[in-house]
DNA sequence: CTGAAAGCGCTTACAG
DNA sequence: CTGAAAGCGCTTACAG
C-alpha cells in the first residue's frame, strides 16, 4: 500500500515481467522485434501495475520534445483572445493531448526582431503552428524548425500554408448579392496586416469589375465594435449602400446592431453577410447569412501535419467554405 | 555555424562561463549560494549563447512535472466545446505558459468509474484544474492530487472551490427584475447533472418566495438552441410571463431569437436577463442585459493555485459578479 | 529476439 | 561557495 504512492515505472513493468527495460521498452513502444511471449508479459505486467509512461522522460531520450506551441502574431504584446483564437486554441490541444503532447501559446509581437529564435532553440518544442502570419515573420523562421513549422494563413517556401478558402467565399458572397439585385455592395475587410486578409478583398474587388459595380472597402479589425463604427462610415460615406460584406461573422453582427438600432430593414433595405458561420449568427435577429470556416479541422490537420514531421516542407492544403443562407441576405 | 544547429545545454554554458555544470545550475534556477563572479559570468554565457533550458530534463530531474491537465466532465465522452470552455482553456494556455508549462485537456465522461487514476499516476503532470465538476467525481479525486487540484466550480474537503458568485448574481438579477415591475418571473436554469447550477436556482427561488411570487424553472443546457427550446415551452406553460432569467448568455440568445420571431417586444412585452457577459451580449438587438463573470481571472487563478502547490488545500475564492444593464431588461 | 550500457539535459544531496 | 557524482525515467545503438 505504501508504495502506491510512487509512480510506476518502466523498470517495475520490467522486473514483473521478468524482462529487461531494454525489451520492455520495446513491447511498450510497439516495436514487432521482440517474442510474442515476452510482449504478452510485458503488456500484463503494465496493466497490472497502471502503468503511465512519463512522457517527459520518453521526451528527453528521444529528443523530439513533448509540446507545440501556438505562435501567434499580434500587433500587441499582449494578447487579445477573440472567439476565433478561443476555438483555435482548443482545437490544438485536444488534438494534441490526443497525441500526447501538450501545447504553449507565444505571443509573436509585430515586428519584433528575431521572435521565433528561442522556440527554435528549445529542445521541448517538437513542432510550431503559426497564427495570423505576416511576409515579415516568415522569412525569420529559423531553418531549424523546416518540416515542423505550418502557417493558418500565408506560407512560404519553408512552410506550408494551411487555411480556409476564404478568397473562394468571398467570390460566392459577392455573386450572391449581385445575383440578388444588389448594386450597392460594400465590404468591411480585416486587419491591412494581416495578409491573409488580402484574397477576400480581391476576390470582392474582380467581382465587381466583373459586373461593372464600384467597389467600396472600408477596413475593421474582426471586432464586432469595428463593425458597428464600419457600417456608420460606410452609411454616412455612401448612404445608397444596400448590401454590407462583412470578412468576419463578429464584425457582421456589430454591423446588424448598428443596423437594427437606426431601424434599418434587414435585409430589406441592406443585405449582410458575413463570414465563419460562428454559432452565435444564427441566434441573433434576423440570423446572419454566412460562409463557413471549418477551424477546428484546419487547426487538427495543421496539429498532425506538424507532428507527422516529415523531413521537408509539407504541402499546401485549402479547406472549401460554403454559402450558408439564413435571413440577413 | 555548423553546431548553430545543435541546441545549447547547460553544459555549454558551464564550459563557457569556466564553472561546473552545478554551479551554472544553481545560477540559473536563481540560487543565493553563489558567488557573485560566478554569477556574472554563467549570466554572460548563457545569453551570449541564446541558451534555452530544457524543461523536459529539468521537470525530469526535479520530479514536478511540465504540464498542467484541464479535466472536464462531460456527458458525452467526446467534449463539445462552447465559448466558456474556449475562454477558459485559452487563458489556462496563457497563464501555465508563462509559468513555463504546458497545457492538456481531458475529458473526464460522467460516471466512468476511476477518471483521474491515471492522472495521478502520471509524473508529467504537475497538477490538475477541474471543471464541470460533480460530487462524485469530487469524491474519486485520488490523494496523490492533493495540494494540486482544484475546481471551477464546487468543491470538497480535497480540492477547493475557485469559481463566480453565481447565486449572487441570480439574487440581484430576480431582484432588479421585481423591482423593475415584472411579476411573472421565468427561469431557464443550467443542466441538472451540475452541481454548480444549484446555487443560481436556490438563490432565485428565495427571492421568489420573499416576495410571494411563484416559482418557474426549465432546464436548458447551455446552447442557444436550448434557449429558443426553453422559451418557447415556457411561453407555452405560462403565457403570461413577463421576464425570463437564463443562467447563461447563449441561452438568452436563443431566448432573444425566439421572441424576436414571434414579434414579442423585449424588453417591453418580456424582459430578457442572461449571466457570463459574453462580447456577443451587447451586439445583438436589444443588447443583453446580464452579469460579469471574469473567466479568465478565474482560471488565471486556479493555474497559479495549482502551480503554486503548497501542501494542504487550498482557500476557496469566490469572484464577484455584477449586474450589466443593457436594454433587454 | 534480448540485455548491458550509454546517453538525453538537468538538479541536488554530499563533501569539501 | 564549489565540484564530482548520482539520479530522474526513458530509448537505442551495439553485441550477442
Amino acid at each position: 500500500m505504501r508504495d502506491r504512492q510512487r509512480a510506476k515505472t518502466i523498470e517495475d513493468v520490467a522486473r514483473l515481467a521478468g524482462t529487461s527495460r531494454a525489451t520492455a521498452s520495446r513491447v511498450l513502444a510497439g516495436s514487432p522485434a521482440v517474442s510474442d511471449s515476452a510482449r504478452e508479459r510485458v503488456n500484463r505486467a503494465a496493466a497490472d501495475l497502471g502503468y503511465v509512461p512519463n512522457a517527459m522522460a520518453r521526451a528527453l531520450a528521444t529528443g523530439r520534445g513533448d509540446r507545440i506551441v501556438l505562435g501567434i502574431v499580434s500587433p500587441q504584446p499582449v494578447l487579445s483572445v477573440d472567439l476565433y483564437l478561443g476555438r483555435a486554441v482548443t482545437a490544438a490541444t485536444q488534438a494534441a493531448t490526443a497525441a500526447g503532447v501538450g501545447v504553449s501559446v507565444h505571443v509573436l509581437p509585430l515586428g519584433a526582431p528575431n521572435p521565433l529564435a528561442d522556440l527554435a532553440a528549445d529542445r521541448t518544442v517538437c513542432g510550431v503552428v503559426l497564427f495570423n502570419t505576416t511576409f515579415g515573420l516568415l522569412t525569420s523562421v529559423p531553418r531549424a524548425l523546416a518540416g515542423r513549422a505550418v502557417s493558418i494563413g500565408v506560407g512560404s517556401d519553408l512552410v506550408p500554408s494551411i487555411d480556409v478558402d476564404n478568397g473562394g467565399a468571398a467570390r460566392e458572397i459577392a455573386r450572391y448579392l449581385y445575383a440578388t439585385g444588389r448594386r450597392e455592395i460594400a465590404m468591411i475587410g480585416g486587419p491591412r496586416w494581416m495578409p491573409c486578409t488580402l484574397r477576400p478583398r480581391q476576390a470582392y474587388t474582380e467581382v465587381m469589375a466583373s459586373v461593372g459595380l464600384p467597389t467600396r472597402i472600408v477596413y475593421g479589425d474582426f471586432t464586432a465594435d469595428s463593425g458597428r463604427e464600419s457600417a456608420a462610415r460606410l452609411l454616412a460615406q455612401w448612404p445608397e449602400t444596400d448590401a454590407i460584406y462583412a470578412s468576419c461573422d463578429a464584425t457582421a453582427l456589430g454591423v446588424l446592431s448598428l443596423l437594427g438600432e437606426r431601424r434599418i430593414d434587414v435585409p430589406g433595405d441592406v443585405a449582410v453577410v458575413g463570414f465563419d458561420d460562428i454559432p452565435y449568427a444564427q441566434v441573433g435577429w434576423p440570423p446572419l447569412t454566412t460562409a463557413t470556416h471549418p477551424v477546428e479541422t484546419i487547426v487538427e490537420y495543421a496539429v498532425q501535419t506538424v507532428l507527422a514531421g516529415r523531413p521537408g516542407r509539407a504541402d499546401d492544403r485549402i479547406f472549401d467554405s460554403h454559402l450558408v443562407l439564413r435571413r440577413s441576405a
